[in-house]
RNA sequence: GGCCCCGUAGCUCAACUGGAUAGAGCAGCUGACUUCUAAUCAGCAGGUUACAGGUUCGAGUCCUGUCGGGGUCACCA
């Protein structure tokens, strides 16, 4: 048996020695129609489109042709019906081209044939290229900011719907041509810390993530449990108290709404009447006031925090370049306002509270600083967008926030609008829905909340039952199948997360979240996994050969298509700031290459030395580019499987 | 209640941003492994795109209304 790393990472030939044309005036098919649409439609009728405009399709395979040009929009300029402008139009694209060899038209839609001798050719610029796809430098600066969890708690299922969106939204950024920075938010202070910081003080009893061998953040989250379970035991045994009858009485509360009225009534017990509610305010206050005592603790806790999120991050494949910490930036924004307040951008209040006055734009009057001075969550987002563009000089923000926040983020656009900051027009808050479990919303009161460490411990254990079972990678050494079953099992979680549009709130089954058939992370590294094995087989193949080739088939077409659309798919993608292009056009490539390796058509027994290195540049292609596809969305293909 | 988002096959999702006969997967049923990996493929079945109007060559997509679901309306974050 050959040894993992050697055996498996040589995919065959690389780079064969290969005819390549000298000319640059290589054209994808869409910037070719894009060029000639328009200097057809000049020519011929004397007006002048926008490429932009045009609606350039793959055809659909009912019909005979590879791109269609829909021609209805040119109709009334031309003064020809659609159909006549499509057959100008087709006559001239043969005429002027040499990529297109035949045209039918069927009412407005122009169906254009591409010869074949374009394809082998295509195939040797995507192999030139391992960044195929991916477009030049647009001299512009994204900051992606994403996951900003709490650090009293875990991450849960929830973070990690951002955490990928995020990921993958920043990768896809890069291939379009930005420069990213990836940064998140760590909400490291108030009163939630203090929460988990006071019962660990109170109930904890010295007690460490090692001496109880818990992983240190959920150590943290526990501690933040005990909390909530003492105050609400404190608060029951409160209901009975004589200033609980008093309370009733002065709200004349009655006899049928107690349960309800009580249950509405334990933010300002909290406030009021809890003993453990007012040690936690004096612990935020000692904060705040800097008391060495209370830092020391809080920073204790954080650590054992950032701790477990380091592993966490580690496990998804996830990392930032830059953090910011709310406990540094809470205050920013303050020195902000006040110069806005003398701009006139702001006004204040009698009450000394300062605010802005969004009528004009449809939206309400905002507070942003308090009547006591101090400031809101508005307040830090405005003084922390400054601070970025400072540090950073980004001209984009992007926000990754669940759209329960819609209504902030356009607020907040809308002020450093106002405040005339020259990064505002380019802020976009990539919203995102909830994601709920069959029965319904994750509730912490509940015990429902899915936990993301033990979501990927489950799935990585799914895959190495399923891999087990198949016994495909039984031969290698045991860590490296331990490192398949693991890119198995995240591809399966990932991937069912990633492929649903951003914006739909989606619903998260466990038992779906790790199939690995059909439209699944799996089934895309399979057909990855399979090009590997393909190529490894193949062996050495002379590449000129490809050159050679008389036909291409259907089965072959619809994967060279789709390959040849992967800059397009990478262009919309980051345009929309919706990885789920990408996640289902990785699909489509795979299916099509499965389908491929059924239609009978084989690579290794191809029936020309032209089909064989047509084939195997093809396959070499497919890997490649659902390499690249799956890794803008964090998703490895293993070697084998 | 005001504002915002959503509603597509039994279930989970697509539909190139207004283009051709709305597509996939799961679940169900039939077939294909001595063949380049069956975590695959081929096929059957499944739809009044919530409903009613409108806009135009053309509507799941845009507009209006109705019904259903979610979010949000803090000197919280």
């Amino acid at each position: 048996m050959e040894p993992f790393s050697t055996s498996l990472t040589s995919i065959g030939p690389k780079k064969n020695k290969r005819i390549i044309p000298q000319d640059n005036s290589f054209m994808r098919i869409p910037d070719l129609i894009k060029t000639k649409v328009p200097e057809g439609l000049k020519n011929l009728y004397g007006f002048d489109i926008s490429p932009n405009a045009l609606i350039i399709n793959l055809t659909r395979k009912e019909f005979e042709g590879d791109y269609t040009v829909v021609t209805f929009p040119f109709a009334k300029q031309a003064r020809k019906s659609p159909g006549d402008v499509a057959e100008a139009l087709g006559e001239y694209l043969i005429a002027n081209t040499e990529e297109f060899v035949s045209y039918n038209v069927i009412k407005g839609f122009l169906n254009l044939s591409v010869g074949t001798s374009y394809w082998p050719d295509f195939l040797k610029r995507v192999l030139e290229n391992d960044s195929f796809g991916y477009h030049d430098d647009n001299g512009r600066k994204a900051l992606v900011e994403f996951s900003s969890p709490n650090t009293n708690k875990p991450l849960h299922l929830g973070h990690i719907r951002n955490i990928l969106l995020g990921w993958s939204t920043s990768k896809i950024l890069k291939a379009a041509g930005y420069d990213v920075v990836k940064t998140q938010i760590i909400n490291d202070r108030g009163i939630a810390i203090c929460k988990s910081m006071l019962a660990w003080q109170e109930f904890g009893a010295g007690a460490t993530p090692e001496s109880t061998g818990t992983k240190s953040d959920h150590f943290v989250g526990h501690w933040y449990v005990q909390f909530e379970k003492h105050f609400k035991a404190e608060y029951g045994e409160w209901q009975g108290s004589d200033a609980a009858k008093k309370v009733l009485a002065e709200k004349d509360v009655k006899e049928e709404n107690v349960e309800s009225f009580w249950s509405k009534y334990k933010n300002e017990y909290f406030n009021t009447h809890s003993g453990l509610g007012a040690k936690a305010k004096q612990m935020l206050l000692d904060w705040e006031a800097g008391k060495e005592e209370t830092r020391n603790l809080w920073k204790k806790m954080n650590q054992w925090v950032y701790d477990g999120f380091e592993v966490t991050y580690k496990n998804l494949g996830v990392e930032f370049d830059s953090l910011y910490y709310e406990s540094n930036t809470y205050l920013l924004g303050k020195d902000i306002i006040e110069d806005g307040l003398s701009k006139d951008i702001f006004y204040k209040k009698d009450d000394n509270s300062v605010w802005i006055d969004l009528e004009k734009d449809k939206l309400d009057h905002k507070l942003v600083l308090r009547s006591d001075g101090t400031s809101v969550y508005m307040t830090q987002d405005i003084g922390t967008a400054r601070k970025r563009y400072e540090d950073t000089g980004a001209d984009t923000m992007i926000y990754v926030v669940a759209d329960e926040q819609n209504h902030h983020f356009k607020v907040l656009f809308k002020i450093l609008e106002r405040m005339g900051e020259p990064y505002a027009k380019s802020c976009h808050h990539l919203s995102y829905g909830m994601v709920n479990l069959p029965h319904g919303r994750m509730k912490s009161r509940e015990g429902t909340v899915v936990d993301a460490d033990d979501l990927m411990a489950d799935v990585i254990g799914v895959a190495t039952k399923n891999s087990e079972e198949v016994g495909t990678v039984l031969d290698l050494p045991k860590e490296d199948q331990e490192k398949i079953f693991e890119q198995i099992g995240l591809a399966a979680l990932k991937f069912f997360i990633i492929k649903v549009n951003p914006k739909k709130s989606m619903i998260f089954n466990p038992e779906e979240s790790v199939d690995m058939q059909g439209q699944t992370g799996p089934y895309v590294q399979n057909a990855g996994v399979r090009c590997r094995g393909i190529l490894r087989k193949l062996g050495e193949y002379d590449g000129n050969e490809a050159l050679k080739l008389e036909t291409v088939h259907d089965a072959e077409k619809e994967t060279l298509r789709l390959i040849h659309s992967y800059p397009e798919i990478i262009a919309d993608a980051a345009k929309d700031l919706d990885p789920s292009h990408v996640a289902n056009y990785c699909y489509s490539l795979a299916k099509s290459y499965h389908k491929f390796f059924n239609s009978g058509l084989s690579v290794i027994r191809a029936e020309s030395e032209a089909a064989k290195a047509f084939r195997g540049d093809l396959t070499q292609a497919t890997l490649q580019i659902l390499e690249s596809g799956m890794d803008l969305l964090g998703i490895e293909i293993p070697e084998r499987m």
